[in-house]
DNA sequence: TGTATACCCGTTGTATACAAACTTTCTTTA
DNA sequence: TAAAGAAAGTTTGTATACAACGGGTATACA
């Protein structure tokens, strides 16, 4: 179906999540309808979708604007995390097909690879600040093998309402996680620890899955925490807002 | 702001959760415009806000109706809440301030007074089928008691975004109260698990209250299966209490 | 100069008209 | 008679016009 509001909600999903539209701006209707070629009709239904996947929320005002993620939401958001992915994981250990174990150790392949590529070809980025257009596309990639990968997780539940409630916790994070990555690029920890969670599945340890997701998603806010504090020390951003 | 939109979207959730708009009966615009009053504009938007609940889901055929809830749901709904739950519990071991404390306590009080005046005027259920009005008020009583207990526990967690997804899911289990009538369950095998629950967070016991909070849960879903196992079997609809 | 009021402008909410897609049914033809 | 196609009806998508609400500014008056 060629329905205007489903490609301009993609469009403004994009501008979105690739920073175009920045934190907390504000969303005016008939300005994005200019921009898109549109009406506010389709404008208005793919806000709606946004503010569906939490990557728009309501001002203060009645108005809309672009998500803000501050630091307690991170913090909430990986609290979120660790509650549904544990019984994710649990689940995945009763019901995983063996397509989907496949899948998830196809996920932690492709991770090895990515990772071996960006050692090779940047090294760790300890030197400098900038990003090269190599580095930034690398670690954008390292993000999606993520996302598939707890995405993978979630579906080999077995659950689907599981899914859709992770699904809103991943959206809300997305903004969140695009900055935090590129604070964070040894993340060899990370598949470490993937690793253990897939073995775990593998053997059907219910208990241990959930161990390892636990392990895995304490860290990761850990990680995520301290990345948001350095940044916001570095930059002299006013209370809790952090972009 | 006397919106319309929020009118009909308040008007079209009471007519979802009271069952007048029976489960998976499709939602058509026009009909519904004409039965409030109002364009389909506000209408589309409140059912927009439906589905982002989601109470409205999207039919196969890219229509909407009335989600469909059905009994493997349940069990994964149940299993939803039993990871976020124990979160929030463990939360509201840090965050719970005395007021909520205060107004948990509450709860069980109002649910101990409301199961003495059942006790008193009906009796246990055993001898018959058939539901007085008195029951049914009853008994919707310690529906609400049990949802506030568990609504309150979610908000002690100082956690919004906890709270939201919960919301999503008491939500759902809302709409598959409907499909039956109700059974009295065990109910003070119930409050007394509340109450397990409550004490644990008063001493601030986080592993404790996790337990405790899967403990509850686990005990409910196994009722709630059983329950449903029989409403099988049987001939007689009897119904079900999601508590 | 400070405050209050009135007006303008921007934004969202609502109604309505029209278009496009899909269904269904009836008709026509092989 | 069956199948194919066309026409009518249903439903959602889109554009647009207008209304209502609110904020901000300018002006008038104290």
């Amino acid at each position: 179906m060629g329905k205007l509001f489903s490609k301009t909600y993609l469009a403004l999903r994009q501008e979105i999540l690739s920073g175009k539209l920045a934190s907390g701006k504000c969303l005016v209707e008939q300005p994005l309808a200019d921009k898109f070629g549109v009406s506010r009709t389709p404008i208005r239904e793919a806000i709606r979708q946004l503010q569906q996947e939490g990557l728009v929320e309501s001002d203060r005002r009645g108005g809309l604007r672009v998500t803000v993620v501050t630091i307690a939401d991170a913090i909430h958001l990986y609290d979120c995390r660790l509650g549904l992915e544990q019984i994710a994981a649990m689940g995945a250990c009763e019901n995983a097909t063996p397509a989907q174990l496949e899948d998830l150790q196809d996920c932690l392949a492709q991770a090895n690879l990515a990772d071996s590529i960006v050692t090779e070809t940047i090294g760790n980025n300890s030197s400098g600040l900038s990003i090269s257009p190599e580095q930034s596309d690398e670690l954008e990639n390292r993000l999606r093998i993520d996302q598939s990968f707890h995405r993978l997780l979630a579906e080999s539940s077995g659950n689907p309402q599981l899914v859709d409630l992770l699904e809103q916790v991943f959206s809300k994070m997305a903004l969140l996680r695009l900055t935090t990555t590129y604070q964070q690029p040894d993340v060899l920890e990370i598949w470490a620890e993937h690793e253990r969670i897939i073995e775990a599945i593998m053997q059907r340890d219910s208990q241990a899955a959930a161990v390892a997701v636990r392990d895995h998603l304490i860290a990761s806010k850990a990680r995520v925490v301290q990345a948001l504090q350095g940044l916001r020390t570095g930059a002299s951003l006013q209370g809790i807002a952090l972009f």
